[in-house]
DNA sequence: GTCTATAATTAGATAGAC
DNA sequence: GTCTATCTAATTATAGAC
């Protein structure tokens, strides 16, 4: 930590997760750069120095928030003696447990799915459409679904099933007392869900 | 339409109506009040005059969307020769056509439920959870399910199953080809769902 | 690369005329 | 009850010192 290119993408770095703290819980428009800037513990002019605009900055949190993701889906090492229904328990499993650790991502869907803005049709283009295509593979291969005009319905039911109790936390537990952080409290849900999906 | 107490209601009406448009898609902070008073066709001065703030302004938007909620909740004529599952299914499929008709919904729970504040609190001992309480009567008597620990699951499994695709509609359609808001996709989505939770 | 200071907009809320 | 005009505060972005 001694040249300055090392300090900037420490600098960097600082700020994008703090920025992917404040969008996700506020909203683009609720989280403002000097927010993010205390959150950084930095300056707030050092945003714009780095990033030159907050939708530049916003771009860069949704870089990480995905970047997270595709470290998530990296193949496991499949036992090949496991029959294929349980293979397919075992992948909704692991995006329950990836939507606990990473509520971003769904908020992130919700937030910007809204509306047609500018911002939605880069993160569809640039992140989701990939997502879907691998979904869809995953899909066809695993519960050899043949009615293709399903794969919307279940994209979305599955996304939505797997990730709302997370993406709103703090509700839940005052609504229901449950905490959702809680490993016990994933492990049920991510057990739920994928018997629901796959009986 | 002479009386005050009449002008008075109408343009409250209309400017509700706007705000809960405007909030629903750009968020309680990317919604301006200027930009609500624009919809709704009246001066930014007014929303003050009728609503006192902001905040209060968003209340009454929640009251509306909770009001047509409780008129699509109103029990239906049972048939009573119909078994139970089936019954569970029809309230599944009307959640369905409620949630595509009123994204607002959807949107305000994660919207609000992602941080701890003010608002969130209000929401949901006001208004999310008399909800709750009712979704917990029809799960014991209609899917007779002893385990008390998994209302929550449920609960959050099937809202997020139901409502993800329709609160994101602009972007299902991007993503996916799939208009959301057509009649077909809706009773598509509706029988899904409803064969997804009850089998 | 980082900070302080500030410009330019835009926000929610208020005052007063009609 | 409604509108125009305005106040105060907060926002993003910029300029310049170090």
């Amino acid at each position: 930590m001694v040249s300055r290119v090392e300090q900037s993408e420490e600098t960097r770095g600082k700020i994008v997760a703090a920025a992917v703290a404040a969008f996700s819980t506020l909203g683009f428009h609720g989280a403002s750069t000097r927010e993010i800037a205390a959150r950084a513990g930095i300056n707030q002019g050092l945003i714009t120095y780095h990033f030159r605009s907050k939708e530049l900055l916003w771009r860069a949190a949704v870089e990480k928030i995905f970047a997270s993701l595709r470290t998530a889906l990296v193949p496991l090492p499949t036992s090949p003696a496991s029959d294929p229904r349980e293979q397919a328990r075992e992948s909704i499993r692991r995006y329950v447990r990836f939507a606990a650790a990473h509520p971003e991502l769904f908020r992130l869907m919700v937030e910007e799915g809204k509306s047609g803005d500018r911002r939605m049709q880069w993160l569809v283009d640039t992140y989701l459409r990939p997502f879907y295509e691998g979904f869809k593979e995953q899909l066809a291969e695993s519960l050899s679904e043949p009615e293709q005009s399903l794969e919307p319905h279940a994209f979305y039911a599955l996304a939505g099933a797997v990730s709302l109790m997370f993406a709103v936390e703090p509700e839940c537990r005052r609504l229901t007392g449950l905490n959702p952080k809680r490993k016990q409290v994933v492990e049920q849900h991510a057990d739920y869900v994928a018997r629901l999906f796959v009986p």
